[in-house]
RNA sequence: GGAGAGGUGGCCGAGCUGGUUGAAGGCGCACGCCUGCUAAGCGUGUGUAGGUCAAAAGCCUACCGAGGGUUCGAAUCCCUCCCUCUCCGCCA
């Protein structure tokens, strides 16, 4: 959520922001509900004070059994008016309200302007592509020859996207997760949590999901509820409506879910085989920081990211996304994008944002400043990392001659565990 | 799913025979006094949001789980919904 207040200063950022984040929300029209309504809101009030001085009158009236009709008969006039201005006042704030969620989040001074990724910045490289001696194989031979994923039995019970890890395919996934998780925790000095994968509406309109992505999600009818899309969504929203002390921040929560997502009108676009499925899985980082440092974190959490990545020794690429390809509630954006070199091309596995106070404001999340004021928290969250297209880079990656694949050493330990 | 109890300020907790109760009292917190230090004690203050204003102060309005209704007037009465707790049922 945007500050109405700035939004009545300043609306021509806001009409830039619209614009350069490729969104279609009228800015103008808000200004002019929200003018609306501050006049109405005005009327409501005086008539509210009358109607509050004289029902004092007609009670100290009635204490001394004094005649209280005439202005019983005046009340009933206003009471009947302010009934009228209090309906008209609850339409205009429902209607202002939804408007304002759909206005984005403004891109960060900085972000470089244009309307797709064409625009983006690369910023660093890490390592150069691998060389290979033989013929590579991409992930889905390598996936199927290996026997680690099935995708005609995801399809049988579930639909296209929905990959079944096999055997070692799904022990190898488990690994994965487990390794992220515990470098988040030990190296970068983040706290689990483990939150519902299920959530309800007002905490998908907290993080902005809703009311944009409505058709991105999937929902449950029966029970009016949201399957998430990723896991920022609850981690997020677990301080919603609070008001967090000073010394407690930062926030820096690491969680494990699957993330859930329609990728409607998707279909036939790098779909193939992990590409991009209905359910994977996804590490997430998710920080509530002081807004003096949100950006210093930022870089944080980028690096947090990368360093899985080096960890694995995969070659990859960070990328300054620019205003159109910035997400709606973001302010920032960096993604990662990992070298499959049998596919031959970048595969995004992260995206770190910072949301400054826009995710804080719907989701009411705010802590009290020395000054005993309260402020609104800046938020923050990046993926540490997703794991299919992780387990693309991986497999094609450390391919051999002989069709197998040979992981990096500091797997091992997480494919070995004993019982 | 059924039955019961309950949801009041940072917390606890009155009020719920409708009218100076935004809300007693206590705790906590802040400042001041007192005190060798600490504790205790005394005094004062201590919600959020919106509007008005250049801004602050001030003033006005709203908020006692949410929404609606009755009434001149609702924390208090009525209806619907949500949540928490206890018991029963069902169930991994």
């Amino acid at each position: 959520m945007i500050d109405l207040k700035q939004l009545r200063q300043n609306p021509e950022l806001y009409r830039a922001a619209v614009a350069n984040k490729n969104e279609k929300t009228d800015i103008d029209a808000l200004l002019e509900l929200d003018e609306k309504r501050r006049k109405l809101q005005f009327e409501f009030d005086t008539s509210k004070a009358r109607q509050n001085q004289v029902s004092q009158e007609i009670a100290q009236k009635k204490r001394n059994r004094e005649d209280a009709s005439e202005l019983l008969a005046e009340m009933s006039i206003v009471a009947e008016n302010i009934k009228t201005l209090s309906s008209e006042l609850g339409n205009l704030n429902t209607l202002l309200e939804a408007t304002l969620l759909t206005v984005p989040n403004l891109p960060q001074a900085e972000v470089p302007v244009g309307n797709d990724e064409s625009f983006n910045r690369e910023l660093r490289r890490y390592l150069s592509p691998p060389s290979y001696s033989f013929p590579l194989k991409d992930q889905l031979e390598l996936a199927t020859s290996n026997r680690f994923l099935d995708f005609q039995r995801g399809a049988k019970i579930s639909g296209s996207g929905f990959p079944v890890y096999t055997a070692w395919g799904a022990k190898l996934e488990r690994a994965i997760i487990s390794f992220m998780l515990e470098y988040h925790i030990q190296k970068h000095g983040y706290q689990e949590v483990a939150t519902p994968y299920i959530v309800n509406m007002k905490t998908m309109t907290g993080t902005g999901q809703l009311p944009k992505l409505e058709n991105d999600m999937y929902h449950i009818d029966e029970d009016d509820l949201w399957l998430i899309p990723t896991a920022e969504v609850s981690v997020t929203n677990l301080h919603a409506d609070e008001v967090l002390p000073e010394k407690e921040l930062p926030i820096k929560y690491v969680a494990y879910s699957p993330c859930f997502r329609r990728e409607s009108g998707s279909y036939g676009k790098d779909t193939r085989g992990l590409q991009r499925v209905h359910q994977f899985n996804k590490v997430e980082m998710v920080r509530f920081v002081h807004p003096d440092e949100s950006y210093a974190v930022l870089q944080e959490m980028v690096s947090d990211a990368e360093d899985i990545l080096k960890a694995f020794g995969l070659h990859y690429r960070v990328i300054e996304l620019c205003t159109g390809d910035l997400s709606f509630a973001s302010a920032k954006t960096y993604d990662l994008e990992v070298w499959a070199p049998g596919s031959g091309k970048y595969l995004e596995v992260s995206s770190v944002s910072n949301f400054e106070d826009f995710q804080a404001r719907r989701a009411n999340i705010r802590f009290r400043d020395k000054d005993g004021k309260l402020r609104f928290v800046h938020t923050l969250n990046g993926s540490g990392v997703a794991t299919p297209r992780l387990m693309i880079a991986l497999i094609e990656t450390y391919q051999n001659q002989e069709g197998g694949i040979d992981l990096p050493d500091i797997l091992k330990p997480w494919l070995e565990l004993k019982v």
